[in-house]
DNA sequence: GCAAGGTC
């Protein structure tokens, strides 16, 4: 048997498809990996690396007294599977191959992969022959060959590949463990770094240094206004920016009449084709059209297994030969496109743009199908399939030609220009109209004519900085220092993101992803460098070229990290503090109110606040959402009042919630709460904040004397406000009492959360569980429920307060329990029941029935119900036991019949009334009765 | 709990 492997399930598909020919193939799924069987051929797909390099037992405790940091350096690496159901797959077809082909991308990467995949087969197979396919795109002719023309993998390469994941791994997890140890960070605050990642961050940081060391200058912009032909137009002086405020003037001074035309010179200009879309090409574009770096790659990828596009990783951007362009564009002969397609097959180039590189491994992305708005779905994505449809279109299209025009002029012996351009040939920008580029038609001037000067105008504007990095201007970046590919590129953003190293977009630092780039740039240097990545990149080459062994770049690499640590280590005190320092800051939102001190968020498991660092001399705090709405943070924006930066809560896919000022919003929130107290004016609330009393329970514990101070009152009134207050503060706990109700009584559905429902019923005049029991459920449906569910909530209400009540007149948990699952939660109708009935219904005994009825009747002032001893009710209700089950015997007895004689002369029809049990049951029973009680 | 690289 002939086992193929692929690097992805999709490309194995394809690979079976072209082999089998005119033979039928077989495509069976197990679960997690898809393989394809013809003739006696299986094509199975890997998912890109199924192990994964990590290392050996014993290091798996950051803070091991054995293990530090350090000693990752030099600590064994093994591979670890990753996908076990895959690896499973290929050691099963394995053990059974005759021949082995690895045919994974054609690049370092694959044949690593492939090695992988070698080192799997020969643990369960040492003698099948295993051979490499390379092609560069996937279509029958290539790939037939490759399979025909197979070699042996390339050792030397995937060596290359693996010196790569080993130094990544010491060098990345070592220092990521030391500095986060050293830092006391831990679980989800680590402090990572990164070949990729560090260099990364450190340019957001040392874009945003130029930022804050900008120091704009002043500088002065001429124009003049002039008319021909009745239109109006602006000439610019040739000098451009005047940097010198005595020269503009003088040029300005001398900007008069006569304007005389000296000079107009027309030309020509060829407005070249855009080159063939790669991935970092793709997200600059998704970039214009507002969609963010991580979602167009993942909105690319669904076009891609749809098979509307070309495999969106690519780093190609030169078409290759057996993309036969006239052929494909007839796709879009029909469909959205078919005039645009008309267009260009009018305007076509001879051969297809290309950019700089041309690489083996996937062709640059181009609509490989066409698709109408309705099959794509999304907007998104729809928008991302149009633009690399358009850019397919513009590669092959000829290039645009522009006439230019330029007029000279001279007001008095000050020289001033018009440009303008003409459009001759639109060539592809007549499909693409993502760079707009502006005609600007000029009337016909001569030199010699004089022109009147309508006005003049010298404007005074200021350098700028340079802008912070938008997710696409930081991946072209990347991509220019050879930092990360094409497919990990976005991600990294993403992880700097996740550590919260930066924020915004465009991107800037925080404080702590300041603090770790300083500190490595200090210490550890070489990580934070784009250098690194190159000279890897030499070494992998030599590697590749057979001129280094593997093993002496790995030697070399681990001497200069554990140099590194040498540094580190001398002065990892210094680097804790630094960094324990700095991130504090972080915290720190400005002066406490009451003290003066540093207030700081503060979090103790998900509830976090506003508090003082002077806290136990000072206690003032301010709530703030629980974490689960996000992690607060601060922000740059600072209260002009309070003098405290704003903040916000930040969670993973969900907007920004933006609190501003807490302080402000703590006087928002409590100022309603105080409003409820009778007699408080915001005026009064005033007063009350001006003596840092912010809450309700801060005015109780006030005490009188101090309170009457404040509002300049008697003490008796002082008295009766904290009264009130304490009153409104019991209002309000219930009021939150009914809301956790609601949360947990509730389903929520769109347009309908648990607080929108509170609102409305508090709005309604139903403010606490108790008026909610009350409630009549026909009147919850303006509050957003159903019938259903308002008669459900109602009867939930009731049985909590229910339960409450008893339980406050004394009966106990587990018993109160039973009572409730027999329907006898409600005091009023426990005690209107007989025990005898009680008992049989709920298995608790009589005496201890009898004692938790008088406790309850007493509390309603209610008579209490009959006693009756154990012995009574045991010797009554034996003999009816014989000839009755307790469907009837606990209606009976909950209606006070429990002894044969007093059945016996009871009236059937009342009895039966008030039971609900059948007439002439109880007739028959009578007469048992009356045999047995005789 | 760590990197970067594949892929879903």
């Amino acid at each position: 048997m002939h086992l193929i492997i692929a690097e992805k399930n999709i490309v194995a598909e394809r690979i079976a498809a072209f082999l089998s020919g005119k033979e039928k193939v077989q495509a069976v799924k197990d679960g997690a990996a898809t393989h394809y069987i013809f003739d006696d051929t299986i094509v199975m797909g890997l998912r890109g690396h199924v192990v994964e390099v990590d290392f050996i037992d014993g290091y798996k405790n950051w803070r091991s007294a054995d293990h530090p940091p350090r000693s990752l350096i030099d600590a064994d690496i093994i591979k670890i599977p990753t996908e076990k159901k895959i690896v499973g797959l290929l050691q099963k077809f394995s053990r059974k191959a005759t021949r082995v082909t690895i045919a994974t991308d054609y690049d370092t990467e694959g044949e690593l992969i492939g090695k992988e995949a070698l080192e799997l087969i020969r643990a369960v197979n040492t003698k099948v022959v295993i051979d490499r396919a390379r092609f560069s795109a996937i279509t029958r002719e290539e790939i037939i060959k490759a399979i025909s023309e197979a070699t042996p993998l390339d050792f030397n390469l995937a060596s290359a590949g693996e010196s790569r994941q080993i130094i990544d791994l010491v060098w990345g997890a070592s220092l990521t463990r030391f500095l986060s140890i050293t830092a006391h960070r831990g679980a989800d605050s680590i402090l990572s770094v990164g070949r990729v990642q560090s260099p990364t961050l450190a340019m957001i940081v040392d874009r945003e240094r130029e930022i804050e060391a900008f120091v704009p200058t002043l500088y002065w912009v001429l124009t003049l206004v002039t008319k021909k032909d009745g239109a109006e137009l602006e000439a610019r002086h040739v000098h451009g920016r005047f940097t010198d405020s005595a020269e503009a003037k003088a040029a300005y001074d001398a900007t008069k009449s006569p304007l005389i035309v000296t000079e107009v010179i027309t030309g020509h200009k060829i407005d070249r084709a855009p080159a063939p879309l790669d991935t970092t090409a793709l997200i600059v574009g998704a970039g214009r059209l507002g969609i963010s770096a991580s979602y167009a790659m993942n909105r690319a990828e669904d076009l891609y297994m749809r098979g509307f596009i070309s495999y969106p990783r690519t780093d190609n951007t030169t078409y290759p030969k057996s993309l036969k362009i006239a052929e494909h564009l007839k796709i879009f002969s029909h469909g959205a496109f078919a005039g645009d397609a008309r267009y260009v097959k009018e305007h076509m180039r001879d051969v297809p743009t290309r950019g700089k590189k041309e690489t083996t491994d996937h062709p640059p992305i181009y609509p490989t199908s066409l698709a109408a708005r309705e099959d794509i779905g999304d907007d998104v994505s729809w928008k991302l399939y149009e633009f690399i449809v358009r850019r397919f279109f513009a590669t092959i299209c000829i290039d645009a030609e522009w006439e230019t025009m330029k007029v000279n002029m001279s007001a008095s012996a000050e020289p001033y220009t018009i440009t303008g351009g003409r459009i001759l040939e639109a060539g592809w920008r007549g499909v693409y109209p993502y760079s707009k580029a502006e005609e600007n038609i000029l009337p016909v001037f001569t030199v010699g004519e004089t022109l009147p000067l309508l006005s003049k105008n010298s404007e005074e504007k200021e350098t700028q900085p340079p802008a912070r990095y938008t997710q696409s201007r930081l991946i072209q970046r990347m991509e220019e220092l050879g930092l990360g590919t094409k497919s990990t590129r976005h991600e990294v953003i993403s992880k700097l993101a996740g550590r919260k190293y930066i924020e915004g977009n465009p991107m800037k630092p925080t404080i702590v992803g300041r603090a770790v780039t300083e500190s490595l740039e200090h210490f550890a240097g070489t990580i934070t460098e784009p250098t690194m990545t190159k000279t890897l990149e030499e070494h992998m080459g030599d590697i590749a070229a057979g001129k280094k062994p593997m093993e002496a770049v790995l030697s070399e690499s681990r001497k200069m990290l554990a140099g590194i640590f040498d540094d580190l280590e001398k002065n990892q005190d210094a680097i804790g503090h630094g960094l324990m320092e700095r991130t504090r800051e972080e915290q720190i939102i400005g002066p406490c109110p009451v003290c003066g001190k540093p207030l700081q968020i503060k979090r103790v498991g998900s509830s976090q606040f506003i508090g003082c660092s002077g806290y136990p001399d000072c206690t003032f705090n301010a709530g703030l959402p629980p974490a689960t709405w996000g992690n607060a943070v601060k922000m740059d924006e600072v209260c002009e009042e309070h003098k405290l930066n704003h903040v916000q809560l930040l969670r993973k896919g969900a907007p920004a919630w933006k609190i501003g000022c807490p302080l402000c919003s703590h006087i928002k929130t409590n100022s309603d709460a105080f409003m409820l107290i009778p007699g408080m004016t915001a005026e009064g609330i005033k007063k009350l904040n001006a003596a840092h009393i912010y809450t309700i329970s801060e005015l109780i514990s006030q005490g009188p004397v101090p309170l009457s101070q404040i509002f300049g009152l008697s003490r008796s009134a002082a008295e009766k406000y904290i009264f009130d207050a304490q009153g409104v503060l019991g209002l309000l706990k219930k009021r939150t009492e009914m809301k956790k109700f609601i949360s947990a009584h509730v389903v929520p559905r769109r347009g309908r959360g648990h607080s929108k429902v509170s609102t409305a019923l508090i709005s309604m005049g139903v403010t606490d569980i108790e008026a909610l029991a009350k409630a009549n459920p026909g009147d919850l449906l303006e509050a957003k429920l159903s019938e259903a569910e308002a008669a459900s909530l109602v009867t939930d209400a009731k049985n909590m307060i229910d339960a409450a009540k008893m339980k406050e007149y004394g009966v106990p948990a587990i018993t109160l329990k039973k009572y409730v699952n027999a329907g006898l939660g409600d005091p009023e109708k426990f005690i209107a029941v007989h025990p005898a009935g009680v008992s049989l219904a709920t298995g608790v005994s009589v005496t201890t029935i009898c004692n938790h009825q008088k406790l309850v009747a007493e509390k309603l002032c209610r008579p209490c119900p009959e006693k009756i001893s154990k012995a009574a009710f045991e010797e009554g209700i034996a003999p009816l036991r014989e000839k009755a089950g307790e469907d009837v015997l606990i209606p009976l007895a909950l209606a006070g019949v429990y002894r044969p004689a007093q059945l016996a002369k009871a009236d059937a029809k009342m009895l039966a009334k008030v039971t609900g049990i059948d007439v002439k049951q109880i007739s028959e029973l009578q007469k048992y009765a009356k045999k047995v009680s005789e």
